[in-house]
DNA sequence: TAATTGCGGTAACATTGGTTACATAGTCAT
DNA sequence: ATGACTATGTAACCAATGTTACCGCAATTA
């Protein structure tokens, strides 16, 4: 634990930080697909992620789901951390996008961490500062950008977090996460094959260039 | 100013940080439709809130807005904060909605603080909370609701922070508000006066039962 | 192998909301 | 009062996308 620790935060943490780490926090694999975190909890304790990608989502009255961003490799939930503090339940759903690992920080540390040491501190509000620019763009995707454009942004990202040119979702999927139906995505990807951005399979998609 | 400094924060705040702050701080006050924050910019001091209302704003690539959320009497900017610690330019606009009177509280202190006064500790992560919140409910309100429940939700909001059911706004103003176009605007106010919810007017518009 | 289930393709249609155009009616300065 | 300007009302049209329905094919299972 405390290589894998030292190679995702040993830049930003402070020694004696880093030994207080080791000391209270519990290392834990997650499996793909596994829900970290559901709407209504409450927490009571923070992630560290070491690797891995997890997914974050908002819901709807009726149940269905909307893709807000992904947590990756040396970050952590900033709305975790709030909740935490504040007692108050979780505003959002977690779930794993790859197999991940990560270490879990009881709740009650981080109060003390935040007084103690600077380099935890800096890392609190670093953290605040992205996930909030990651809301805006998810905000900006929304309400500025057409489906078709939201799909191509999506697709690349995707891309980018699994570090792979390979997608193994079904339309239906890629649908739930952009919050809209079956049908307007598979409309969208056969547009997009015949301008040869992508190839199209069962169950899989592969870029060519977006 | 440390009286009405002590009303708004007097029960949030320690003694020691009241003091400090009314030694630091800045007492301004700003009209209404002023400007306080442009993208782009870089911020050297961080608002507290005395009264007032407060909009934030997003904008697309053609200059057009959306309305983000307002901020309140006791409350303050989160993007300011790490803006402020980051030397990060600014993601939004701020426009003063009101008549609104601040103090302003020097970068350099915000760090000190947040090692030494466990209230400040706490009113910086509940005011995190609080705006990625917001951002969430404006998110919802784009991604889950039509333009109809959209307006109806905007002036429930405006008769709230303005604490007058008498809205002086042309329907191109609400338009740019929601991102929107003023045809569209008038089309729904229409509607709602039809139903009687609404009495209409020129550079007005009272709500009589949303 | 036959049956079932899940995935993707596609057509037809409905709805929302954006666009354009023009009319009407307040408001203000002269 | 006249003319200029601004706000609002409204119709007609269009584009994006959501909905429903049905088909064929692949994969899985009986």
């Amino acid at each position: 634990m405390i290589n894998q620790l030292k190679e995702s935060y040993g830049h930003i943490f402070e020694d004696g930080l880093l030994d207080e780490i080791v000391q209270v926090g519990t290392f834990k694999e997650i499996p793909e697909g596994f829900k970290m975190m559901e709407i209504g909890e409450y927490v009571k304790s923070m992630p560290l992620l070491i690797s891995g990608v997890i997914k974050v989502l908002r819901e709807d009255n009726e149940g269905d789901e909307l893709l807000l961003y992904y947590l990756e490799k040396g970050e952590t939930c900033s709305m975790t951390m709030t909740c935490c503090l504040g007692q108050k339940q979780s505003e959002i759903r977690a779930i794993a996008e790859t197999d991940t690992k990560l270490i879990m920080i009881p709740v009650g540390k981080m109060e003390e961490w935040t007084a103690k040491y600077k380099s935890w501190r800096n890392f609190v509000f670093e953290s605040y500062h992205n996930r909030i620019n990651e809301l805006l763009m998810t905000l900006d995707s929304i309400a500025f950008y057409q489906m078709d454009e939201r799909l191509t942004q999506y697709l690349i990202e995707k891309v980018r977090v699994n570090d792979t040119d390979i997608i193994n979702n079904t339309h239906q999927e890629i649908a739930y996460d952009l919050y809209t139906s079956r049908v307007v995505i598979s409309r969208l990807l056969k547009k997009m094959e015949q301008l040869g951005k992508i190839e199209l399979g069962r169950n899989y998609l592969k870029i060519i260039n977006l």
